[in-house]
DNA sequence: ATGGGGTCCGTACTATAGTACGGAGTCAAG
DNA sequence: CTTGACTCCGTACTATAGTACGGACCCCAT
């Protein structure tokens, strides 16, 4: 674990791009170079992890600041701000996630008009009423 | 129900300027002026049921792009296109769903990680690694 | 009939999350 | 010891979904 980083990239599938612009937003350190003055950066299994870890974080919906605070609470074992952050955030996502599946289901009705009918209206709109 | 568009907007919970958006997008139409030749525009009963399923759908986790083509797949009982394209987001949805309970498994034992110890580490970037 | 709030429309600006580009420097294999 | 791929860094550009602004016009109540 010695990476370059477009395989340290590759390790959680973004771009280099990417991994730099995280490194703008303070969300990924910038290893020193090897040789000073002038050289290549090198990247380690902590920074595998974390960019994995952000990229996890993002799917659980938080946004990127949200992820750089958490980050920050991990290094410093704040335990009482990480409960409540972790506790505001499940909120949310339960709330999200019911949203989701109250779509779901009409998403499904709607699958089901629209298959067995098939003349006359597909109630698209009329779907997501109720 | 012959609003104007302040009182429009207020219906579904979004701003005047957020309504002249989506018109702007396709979203909405325009009606047409009541004096023509300069005057003011009114909205209705179906503009209202439109503007609120767009929200509904936006929800949904639809992009604005997609609920356009739904608001035409309804106007034009295209059943076969609207079907394949529920089904689609139906399947998009069932994931994006799974996602967020994974992450919502992970903050669940985040929180309690942190809610019992109070001292050492509280593993937020561990939490969610499996 | 006039004043103030609402409307119209175009343009510009914001935030979030990247993606692309260009030039200079670096590294490793042949 | 060169060549080609990779790296570095700054700047610019993109898409999505709005939000704000400014001048002109409109309408209703006093």
């Amino acid at each position: 674990m010695n990476l370059t980083i477009k395989r340290f990239a590759d390790e959680a599938d973004v771009g280099v791009e990417t991994v730099r612009f995280y490194q703008r937003k303070g969300l990924l350190e910038v290893p020193e170079k090897e040789n000073p003055a002038g050289g290549i950066r090198r990247y380690g299994e902590g920074d595998v992890r974390r960019l994995r870890f952000i990229r996890k974080a993002q799917r659980a919906g938080f946004t990127l600041e949200e992820i750089k605070t958490l980050i920050e609470l991990d290094a410093n074992y704040d335990h009482e701000r990480a409960h409540a952050f972790a506790t505001a955030r499940l909120r949310a996502l339960d709330a999200q996630i019911s949203e989701l599946e109250k779509a779901r289901a009409s998403l499904r009705y709607l699958a089901e008009q629209c298959k067995h009918q098939t003349s006359g209206p597909c109630p698209i709109i009329a779907a997501f009423e109720a």
